[in-house]
DNA sequence: CGGGTGCGTTTGAACGTTAAAACGCCGGTC
DNA sequence: GACCGGCGTTTTAACGTTCAAACGCACCCG
């Protein structure tokens, strides 16, 4: 493995030289850069990352912890936003670092450790709960940061956040079947203590009051987990409350696989007799037959914001962005 | 941040004493270690990283390419996957470095690139491709690494491996459905093309013929694709070939879904009427009704091993390390 | 009592890089 | 011709750690 030294040598200039060929060609004559250059070429040399952090104390890498859910609930699209996280970062000669941590302030030294001994710059939070410590504890540590999903239920937001509007979604998703002549549309959601829930929730009821369309809670059914089954019992609730129901939006793409089970069950054709969207776009959408309309988050977009956030020179206060979501249109919804 | 330095002075020791304290505590006297260890903990010193790395020349990160299927396909147990590799590298003091990649003999300069700048100390790959040209290709350079997968069709296998006996795992999925008196066992494979199938149908053909049951290849179907639609036409060709099957071993969950659906159409119940099987135990398995049959891959073990080969002192040959999958019984193959 | 032998500790040097300051040279100005 | 400013390059020092060697000391042995 060539050295500067060696380059240096090779090129017959001094070792800073070499060093401000690649970081600051513009000091040299061009005469002088073309000659480091094709040495550099020549000894194939790498810059040593770690001799470089050492001197400049930054290190290129963000931290990202891997989620884990005990129950085995599925990650559906988190391959979709580690590829899109991973992306960001390179485009800016960034990495990104995976660890394992508790859940919950139990987690903190981890966080602490990873940062104190440099191997990381800074943290991408996802998988945001509701009351988070996370986000205040690192505020407090001065480390930096910037977080996937909002802290719901904090009154202040403690730090820098980029969340996709869930609201806006589902309303996209009411504005089309509403489009497409559906008139009676229920909603498959989670339980009330989940802020994303409330979140998406809200877009559906403002929505179909906006258009005049019914929106009392009969409507709405909670279901219990994210399971196909539990979605499939929510929507055999709402059909039994409600036998005119003519459209379900589901909080998410699991439940609505249940809606679909349940409608074909019921021998009723989904995107026919009655219309259903899910939420996440996740592999599982096109895989289904009827595919499954479906609300995708950017995920390229998220990823860019994220790491744009938490590499911009200087943080400038609490930075907030709250990007769209778009309606992936399938035959679950089929016009008609 | 404290430095070994400011701990030395505090302890009133030098630095090298300090460093002593860590990395060879048995060196100093009992009283020593104990003054020294009480000035690392009053000023909470954590070693750089970086300058460690730059004396040693090893960074503890393992490198981990992140795969991304153009045709979004699912992955659907990479969480647990990625999820069990870092705490088997964290159990070690060593950690995950995420990147991208172009797939195929493009990308091998990405992997260069990232062990020449001491990014990483070596690399852990997976979604083994037939004639995966990466093995061979990092054993030239020297850089070590460890796959997930064996490199299929290939004469010799360039570098240490672990994998998950597909065929053994078949083979236990075919005793347990002949244990509960299935005696006609359909196979829902991928094409020919992929070495996986290929391992995974043989152990299906072996295990039916040593218990005497038919596995004549009208009884394998090979899908075109992993979607539950390709999974639900396969199963409607397999029964229609032949209207005596009793159970359905598919290559993937998602196949087997495409099953039960196929078999819910037709009005059988799946379990009952005909027993499924899935393959890797993902999320779905535990989320569909009847709940899926599934042999699990032992993600645990698999990283375990992982990281122990790539980090053993001396590689000392080819190691390759065959591991047996777990089936997981539910209702999708309830006995009788 | 001189000369090993260990043990615990310190010293000196090095890992490969970059920031900051110093240097030498050239052309222009007074 | 002495002085200045700018440019391109080199020198010096430092980042925080560990390795290897040296050191001081107590002990044991002949």
């Amino acid at each position: 493995m060539a050295t500067l030294k060696q380059v240096a040598a090779h090129a017959e200039v001094s070792v800073q030289t070499v060093s401000n060929a690649l970081n600051a060609p513009h000091r040299l004559r061009a005469a002088t850069l073309q000659r480091v250059t094709r040495s550099i070429e020549l000894l194939n040399y790498r810059p040593n990352r770690n001799a470089r952090s050492l001197r400049t104390s930054a290190v290129e890498l963000i931290g990202y912890c891997v989620p884990s859910w005990p129950n085995g609930q599925a990650h559906l699209v988190m391959d979709q936003f580690l590829h899109a996280l991973c992306a960001s970062a390179e485009s800016s000669g960034r990495h990104i670092l995976l660890f394992t941590a508790p859940v919950g302030v139990e987690g903190m030294p981890v966080y602490e450790d990873l940062h104190a001994r440099r191997l990381v710059d800074g943290f991408v939070l996802s998988q945001t709960e509701t009351h988070d410590p996370r986000h205040g504890w690192l505020k407090e540590q001065l480390i930096p940061f910037v977080s996937f999903g909002r802290v719901w239920k904090e009154s202040t937001q403690p730090g820098p956040w980029v969340d996709v509007d869930g609201a806006g979604g589902c309303a996209a998703a009411v504005r089309h079947l509403h489009e497409t002549g559906r008139r009676r549309i229920g909603f498959l959601s989670w339980p009330k203590t989940s802020g994303l829930a409330e979140d998406r929730l809200s877009g559906w009821q403002t929505s179909c009051r906006e258009l005049g369309l019914p929106s009392n809670h009969e409507l709405a059914f909670r279901c219990q987990e994210d399971t196909i089954d539990a979605g499939a019992r929510g929507t055999a609730e709402l059909l039994d409350a409600d036998p005119g129901i003519d459209a379900i939006v589901a909080i998410s793409d699991i439940l609505a696989l249940g809606a679909l089970r349940e409608l074909t069950r019921r021998g009723l054709t989904a995107g026919v007799d009655i219309a259903v969207t899910g939420f996440d776009d996740s592999p599982l959408a096109s895989v289904v037959s009827p595919a499954l309309t479906s609300i995708r988050q950017p995920m390229d977009q998220i990823a860019t914001e994220l790491i744009d956030i938490l590499t911009a020179p200087a943080p400038a206060g609490s930075t907030e962005r709250l990007l769209q979501p778009e309606l992936v249109v399938r035959g679950s919804s089929a016009p008609g």
